[in-house]
DNA sequence: GCAGTGTTGGCAGAATCTGCCAGGTTGACA
DNA sequence: TGTCAACCTGGCAGATTCTGCCAACACTGC
């Protein structure tokens, strides 16, 4: 059963794992932080810790899949006759939430993510995935005889959009609303942008 | 002296490091390789690697850096007075030329990338720096009071079509030519893609 | 309650990565 | 050509990451 004790037992415990390795990793860095510091955090043995994480570094997607999955669920409550650009702003407001709401654990993890090679690498597949996954669920939006890359190029402009203002926002605290950011962005996307005479 | 004995031999070890483990993760996989392995087969010790390599997976970025740099390199020759597009198209014909001319074993690489998580992470982080690279050698086709963003939505637009022109070519064997296809992706991304309704 | 399945912890061992030092090679200068 | 300083290399010990194995325990379904 998926409601079972045992089902929740090892949801929780997998949690409480990424809850401590997020928790460590900021307060005293990647490196600095040991598989066996993780478990005992978690109140488990280290072993438990690679049966529920391949290597350390995947810790960290637990965490990174989990913002862009509510956003990304969202779409599947949506009416494909609903405008494309609608939906997408809507998914994209979700997305960005946690960023307006509380920014400055979010920045601090984002600068703890850019002094980690280890842990960007995990990061950026875990957004190339969420790109693909995104793309999927925006195929009602498309007819079938729309070219088959375009779900794919949507799902990557909107990724795009949210990385470029994230990352901008990050380093420069000047930035007033990063929602507003991501509608300059996503406005300049949808112009012809790669040959400005052809529209 | 850039040009001595010690630097030229210092950059040989270095290519044949990296080519001996380009082959090797080839043909018996990347996690059945030992640094030991590459270390023999480019005739210097386990040590000497994690001195030009910081870790085991560092050694697929002197790969995957090369054939960008190219591309992004030809950008320093032109003028910023070319149309935007020209130049683009040139640079990523450029970027996709190894591509066309030995096709197996760049599908073969592609696929093992695929299937080790370990170097995928490495791969598209060396994606993300080349982006942040093409950015900024874009910044002379942009004027003063354009949007900051501008240049990197650009940037992350053409990586984007290349990216997903790759991931297609590489499981569909019937896609004929990935250059057609890389230039119908630059288009759709130069329509209203976003908010179909509003050019 | 009871058998069956699945999860956990501990241990041994391989592989990755680092600090350290001694030995050899290179490059600059006389 | 000879000498010295700087650098590169190899080897070793040690910490950490990650895996295979087995026994003990907890949960599930009857």
């Amino acid at each position: 059963m998926t409601s079972g004790l045992t089902e929740r037992n090892k949801q929780r415990t997998r949690r409480e794992m990424a809850e401590a390795a997020g928790r460590l990793f900021l307060e005293r860095g990647y490196h600095a932080t040991t598989v066996q510091d993780i478990a005992d955090a978690a109140d488990v043995s280290a072993r438990t810790f690679f049966r529920y994480f391949p290597c350390k570094e995947d810790v960290i997607t637990a965490i990174a899949s989990a913002s862009m999955d509510d956003a990304i669920d969202l779409l599947g409550g949506r009416s494909a006759k609903e405008p494309l650009g609608s939906v997408l702003t809507a998914m994209l407001t979700v997305a960005l939430a946690s960023v307006s709401e509380n920014p400055d654990p979010v920045r601090a993890f984002q600068h703890m993510l850019r002094d980690t090679p280890a842990l960007r690498g995990r990061w950026l597949e875990e957004q190339r995935k969420s790109r693909d996954r995104l793309a999927e669920a925006l195929r009602p939006w498309f007819s079938d005889d729309s070219h088959p890359l375009a779900p794919h190029l949507v799902a990557g402009a909107a990724m795009l959009a949210v990385d470029e203002v994230i990352t901008l926002w990050v380093d420069d605290r000047s930035v007033p609303d990063p929602l507003s950011l991501l509608d300059e962005a996503l406005h300049i996307l949808n112009g012809p942008l790669i040959f400005p005479g052809q529209p």
